[in-house]
DNA sequence: ATGAAAGCGCTAACAG
DNA sequence: CTGTTAGCGCTTTCAT
């Protein structure tokens, strides 16, 4: 430590000199020392008042809120921040390869409900959608004190979650367990979803089920190996001219549709791994005049609120997105404050409707 | 040269003593002084070269920002924009009367785009929903320096957002223009929608429609003038018993077809202010056997994806999220360069498919 | 073209 | 219980 300034000189090179007439007027930022004043206190008494420390009694801390909100005083986040050296921001990530904006209606619920799950823990979100680069951006989101922690949507990027967690970024994701993830994971129980899906149509009588969707991820890889696990229950082989391993968007489940009635694949009925890719299978087949149910049985995946309004309802595996938010937050916050990391798994249940019946 | 501190003189009790140990060893976060120090120059130099001042020499610069790069150095927030005073972060406002989680689609869409135009120019979204208190709580948020200006969704305090333009917060609100609306908006044109979709009706010779969906704020509003005007065109008067102002929730929509249906009025044709609210009457529809398009035509508001992929898909108004999102904010960054309010008016479309037909 | 110095507005030791 | 004091890590005049 060297020249620390000339102590006693508290008086500032006086930018301003007099006053401005109307103090309360324009321009000059109120700040905390302007309601010390108010108050007869010191700056450091209305911090602390204001972050509600038990030192300052209760009858002054009540006193000097009432002058700080008369004032229309607010704490400098910026400030209490650098020097607390902790945000109380959170930076929700959906990191999803694809270029479109985010869409699906199930990740934006999902954003909605830990909205309010970060908000109801007195935490602001702040929302990206990172394509490129994902290491670098996430990196950077926490060691430049944006945020004290991530909440990832999406495992498309496995592999950089897992160096990011080695790292020591407080992370949270939201996706499937793998055997060699290293970080927390939220996510429903994929391998029953589709273990239930599946089952619920061959017990309704299906015997040629078409699985139709991702499988290249995570969630995509349990759900179909709970699909092919509920083949082998009833003693099915499965058979690969029923998979049909594609991307949600609507041209490609209508190609998909498309290529199995050109292939003249036999089929009676469609699990989608998604909602949306449900709901877009059944538009297609029925441009085809194929009817769901009396002809194709279809189940879909998620529980998007619009599934119990199209026609006809939509059957599907329920995804808990309300439970799924404050699991998220919570571990996360678990995290934060030094805590192992630890996984939630969901559950996954059947909810039938009339697209399978 | 002047005062030079004093260095043997003024022993300050320096105590500097009481820094943990290892200051170097391994937490101790990376800054830009150590940055400096590895490239042999001052900090100054380094702040300057890293925000691509071109007082630096293009081939200094460099080398600066590769050796902060292989350091994993990351210039921190707080620090920089308490200094500048001055955010890069735009908070996203969603403002509804509502208590439960955001879940509208086209809202939900709209926030994904606004995401991404954010992004696009460099900024950080901070998203929020706010149901109480709005007035301090956007004010907050502003004078607080968490964000430097307001994207809002949702004109429910109209008054309260006049008073915050009025209070000098920089913000952009998505919804309608009114004659009383001093802030600047972003929005459809939705009278023309209303009366666009009215008349495809009437022009399909439907004589009896029904007005669907929120009329007590401002969009629903116009979209409701919309549909007068289109009818007073035709020579038809509205039929008070036809106006059912109701919310869009499941439940509402439900209640209101089979009100409409207990009070045996004479209907051919609805217009919905919106898509979920127009599935939601499609589904109600279904569930008391009367079938749309054939007995019924329905066109809603909207175009959210999923309206091209429900049976039968729906005809509706188009609003174009990913130009209103790119207006906002454009029209926010104008504002925050200290230019005059201004408003758009985007297009509104009609979007012809089955349920109208 | 670069460095020294002065804070941005707040909080937290550390005494009283 | 409360005030004094010393920075948090950065950007930016100002002066070379």
């Amino acid at each position: 430590m060297k020249k620390t300034a000339l102590q006693g000189k508290t008086t500032k090179p006086i930018k301003k000199s007099s006053q401005p007439l109307a103090a309360e007027s324009s321009n000059s930022r109120i700040q905390m020392v302007d309601v010390a004043r108010k108050a007869g206190v010191s700056a450091a008494t209305v911090s602390r008042a204001l972050s509600g420390n038990p030192s300052i009694p209760e009858s002054t801390r009540n006193r000097i809120a009432e002058i700080a909100g008369s004032m229309g005083y607010r704490v400098n986040h910026s400030a209490a921040n650098l020097r607390r050296g902790q945000t109380n921001v959170i930076g929700v990530v959906v990191l999803i390869s694809d270029t479109q904006p985010i869409s699906d209606p199930f990740i934006l619920g999902l954003i909605g409900y830990i909205a309010d799950a970060l908000n109801a823990n007195g935490n602001s979100m702040l929302l990206t959608r990172v394509s490129t680069e994902p290491r670098a951006t996430l990196q950077t989101m926490v060691s430049s004190g944006q945020c004290s922690g991530l909440l990832v949507i999406g495992q498309t990027y496995h592999q950089v979650l897992n160096e990011l967690e080695i790292a020591g970024i407080p992370m949270v994701v939201w996706g499937a367990q793998l055997p060699d993830t290293r970080y927390s994971v939220v996510g429903s129980n994929n391998l029953t979803g589709g273990y239930l899906a599946t089952s619920h149509l061959l017990g309704g009588g299906a015997k040629r089920i078409v699985y139709l969707g991702e499988s290249t991820f995570p969630e995509g890889k349990l759900r179909y190996a709970g699909y092919v696990k509920a083949l082998k229950q009833y003693g099915l082989k499965p058979d690969k001219s029923l998979h049909r391993h594609c991307l949600l968007s609507a041209t490609e489940i209508e190609e998909s549709i498309h290529q199995l009635l050109v292939e003249d694949v036999a089929f009676d009925a469609i699990f989608a791994a998604s909602d949306v890719g449900a709901i877009r299978a059944i538009s297609a087949l029925n441009s085809h005049n194929i009817k769901v149910p009396s002809q194709v049985k279809v189940v879909g995946f998620d529980n998007i609120p619009m599934s119990a309004h199209v026609q006809p309802t939509l059957t599907t595996i329920n995804q808990s997105i309300d439970l799924a938010a404050t699991a998220m937050v919570e571990l996360l916050n678990e995290k934060l404050t030094g805590a192992a990391s630890r996984s939630v798994v969901l559950p996954a249940v059947l909810i039938e409707r009339k697209s399978s019946r």
